[in-house]
DNA sequence: CCCCGGCCATGACTTATGTCAATTGGCAGT
DNA sequence: ACTGCCAATTGACATAAGTCATGGCCGGGG
């Protein structure tokens, strides 16, 4: 075991952890692989270790929603459903737990402390699913950029509003924001025209008016 | 105990049930009135027993988002925050059982069964909102109407393909799909148009065409 | 060092959707 | 039956976003 500062295991007495620990694996996969495919059984709940993921949805017709961005700390995989119903893409090299779902569930009726931190878990990702479904929802092309920003700036590890690294491409913040890759270029230039933001090189954003983008990403 | 075929009270023995019934009450709204404020403390857990209310999320600067269209059997409330992050507004008159979300979480803590059935309904909710967020993100106006007519025909009591009420407003068609009011005319026109469906009077509409309607609705 | 290929940016244009305003249509109350 | 009201439709127009095409930039492999 790790990786102990988990939301997971919180409160979990030696002997709980050292039980969660028999059904553990740790799991890498490469950049821009697939950890598991739309539909296939939920077997597995996962941890990101390092590195980042993204939770997707693609329709039959092709079209690609990003769900969720993924950094260390956060959860994936938690359904009551027999099959997941979006894949999961690794952004970078990555490493992740790996938790038997069946096993932990059944370890979690067990253990109220460890069902507690499950169902925390779960309430913050439902709470962000519910702004992003706002954001899709009613909001123009730019403030759905400073959306991402925001995103990133709060959960992405080491992300000032100087420096923020764009590990996901054009095309990943396009599917993220429900929107096409050239609205998403033009929508950038726009915000650097304004003196939002600064991109001094294509990876790196750098937020230069955080109320600005605070304002314009506002749920 | 009124109201027994709830997905809340499955496998409950007649003395849980009891114990429900004690922090149990009934409650009834009028059609357009708020049950509960946005950002207000969330006290209690609600399942609607009659009637229809929708879920919505309002920001500051006034832009509605309808979060999810609720009937007899449907639950809300159920979060792990201090407060609702969304306010529930009757459609019509309607009927619900309010529980206290506190003792009900307690209960649910010695009673496995109950936390199961608790777990499954956010499961259900969990999954509908994914289906949302995708319509939104990659969705053109007449096929995220057609989402909607499918999760009328689905959802709403009494739907068949002949014959859904429709007991939302254009306005509130627009705020659950992320559209203005004129576009949800417009392209209600256009699928009838299409021979897609028919609107006989205001109110109802008919599905003409059932595997197109799905085919556009398509997640 | 140079070339190639994958991103990304940008321009020109199309289209879907939003905005504003006028009109229609149904319904309730008189 | 008339009136007034509210919701929905429709038209004319504006604008945001999508589409298609081109060219630039940068990094990796030869």
């Amino acid at each position: 075991m790790i990786y102990n500062e988990c939301i997971l295991f919180h409160g979990l007495t030696y002997t709980e952890l050292k039980m969660l620990d028999t059904f553990a694996e740790q799991k890498k996969i490469a950049a821009g692989k697939y950890l598991f495919d739309q539909n296939s059984p939920s077997d597995n709940v996962y941890n990101v270790i390092s590195g980042s993921v993204t939770v997707e949805r693609i329709s039959s017709n092709g079209r690609r929603q990003i769900i969720g961005i993924l950094y260390p700390g956060d959860f994936l995989g938690i359904t009551n459903s027999d099959h997941y119903d979006y894949a999961v893409r690794s952004l970078t090299d990555a490493e992740l737990y790996q938790f038997n779902r069946k096993r932990l569930y059944g370890l979690a009726k067990e253990v109220p402390h460890l069902k507690a931190n499950i169902d925390q878990i779960s309430s913050t990702i439902f709470a962000r699913i519910l702004d992003h479904l706002y954001i899709l929802g009613q909001k123009k092309a730019h403030e759905r950029l400073c959306f991402l920003f925001i995103q990133l700036l709060e959960r992405q590890p080491g992300a000032t509003p100087e420096r923020i690294d764009l590990i996901v491409s054009r095309q990943d913040m396009a599917d993220y924001l429900g929107l096409t890759i050239e609205t998403v270029s033009r929508s950038l230039a726009k915000l650097k025209n304004d003196g939002v933001i600064a991109i001094p090189s294509l990876n790196h954003l750098n937020i230069l008016d955080l109320d600005a983008v605070k304002e314009l990403a506002d749920t």
